[in-house]
DNA sequence: TCTTATTTGCAACTTAGTTGCAAATGTAGA
DNA sequence: TCTACATTTGCAACTAAGTTGCAAATAAGA
C-alpha cells in the first residue's frame, strides 16, 4: 500500500478483483500502478508514475511495461495531450457509467482537466464540409483560468 | 531548390521575403525548411524534416533550430497532435484569411488532416459545467474513413 | 569589400523509453 | 500445502529524439 496523492478509494483487495477480472496476475507492480492512478487527480505521464514508484523499489522497465499492459487490457486509458508526453488514467472500474470525455491541457501550466461534464460538437462551415473519421477523443488545449491573464 | 512533395508553389523570392518580413536573416536552411513545410500535405514532424532534408546536406540541429525559430517567429505553428510527437505547419503566408482550424490524427494510420471547414462547439451537459479555461486548439482523435472497418 | 553579429555543422551529450535474459513469483492443479 | 510452469520482474545495456557548446562559415549593412 502507497502513500501520498488523493486519499484513495480503491482498496487492495478491489485491484486485485479488477486485475482478475480482466485475466492478468495480481502483482505488486501493477496492483502498485493502479492505486498510484486512482489516487490521482489528473492522469498521470509515465515519468511521473515511474518517479513516484521508483521510490518504493518498483523498476522503470516494470512500470512501463504495466502501464501498457493495463491499457491493452483496457484498464487504463493512454491519453495523447499533446505535450509531446503520454499520460495514463483509469478508467471507472465497476460502474460503466462515466462516459468519454474531452480533456483541456493548459499551455501555459501543462495542468490537465477532464472535461467530464461537455458534450463536443463539430460543425461543418460550409454545407460539403465532411468530417474525415469518427471521432473518438477530443483534446482542448488553451489558457486556464489561472494562467489566463 | 528541392524535390519531392506538393508540386510547391512557394518561389524562392518568396520565401526570402516572407523571412525578411520577421525580420530573420535568409539563410539555405531556413528557406529549405520552409518549402518542406510548404510542399508537405499535411503537418510535418521534426523527424520527417528532417530525414528529408539531412539528404540535403543539412544538419539535424540546424533544422530543429529552424523550426524552433521560424515557430517563435509565427511563421510556423507547432502543433501536438498526440502522438508523443510534435507536428510543424508553415502558417498561410500571405492572406491572413485562413482561420485557426482543428486537426484531426487517425489513432490507426496516423494521418492528420487539416479540419479547416469546422468549427467546434463545447456544449455543457449540466446547466452548471463551466469550461476550465479559454479554448484556442482543438484535436480531434479517432478513426479516418480509410481505416475504419 | 570589410566587419561583425548571426547561423551552421559537428560531435558529444541528455533523457525517455525499450529490450533480452536470468532470477523471482503468481497461480493452477496434485 | 506443495509442485510445476508460465508469467513477470529487475537489471543493465541499448535506442532514438532532441539539445548544446563551440569554432568555422556566412548574411547583411556600412
Ligand atoms: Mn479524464
Ligand atoms: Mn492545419
Ligand atoms: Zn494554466
Ligand atoms: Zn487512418
Amino acid at each position: 500500500m502507497i502513500k501520498g496523492g488523493k486519499p484513495g478509494r480503491l482498496t487492495l483487495e478491489a485491484a486485485k478483483s479488477v486485475l482478475r477480472g480482466v485475466g492478468m496476475r495480481c502483482t505488486a507492480a501493477r496492483i502498485a500502478v493502479i492505486q498510484a492512478l486512482e489516487a490521482a487527480e489528473s492522469p498521470m505521464t509515465p515519468g511521473s508514475v515511474v518517479d513516484f514508484l521508483c521510490e518504493y523499489g518498483f523498476d522503470k522497465s516494470t512500470i512501463y511495461r504495466s502501464l501498457t499492459e493495463l491499457n491493452e487490457a483496457g484498464l487504463v486509458v493512454r491519453l495523447d495531450l499533446g505535450d509531446a508526453v503520454r499520460r495514463f488514467e483509469l478508467l471507472p472500474l465497476e460502474n460503466d457509467g462515466a462516459p468519454e470525455h474531452p480533456h483541456f491541457m493548459c499551455v501555459d501550466c501543462g495542468k490537465v482537466v477532464c472535461m467530464s461534464g461537455f458534450d463536443v460538437e463539430l460543425k461543418g462551415r460550409s454545407r460539403k464540409a465532411r468530417s474525415p473519421g469518427i471521432m473518438s477523443e477530443i483534446l482542448v488545449r488553451g489558457h486556464c483560468h489561472d494562467c489566463a491573464t
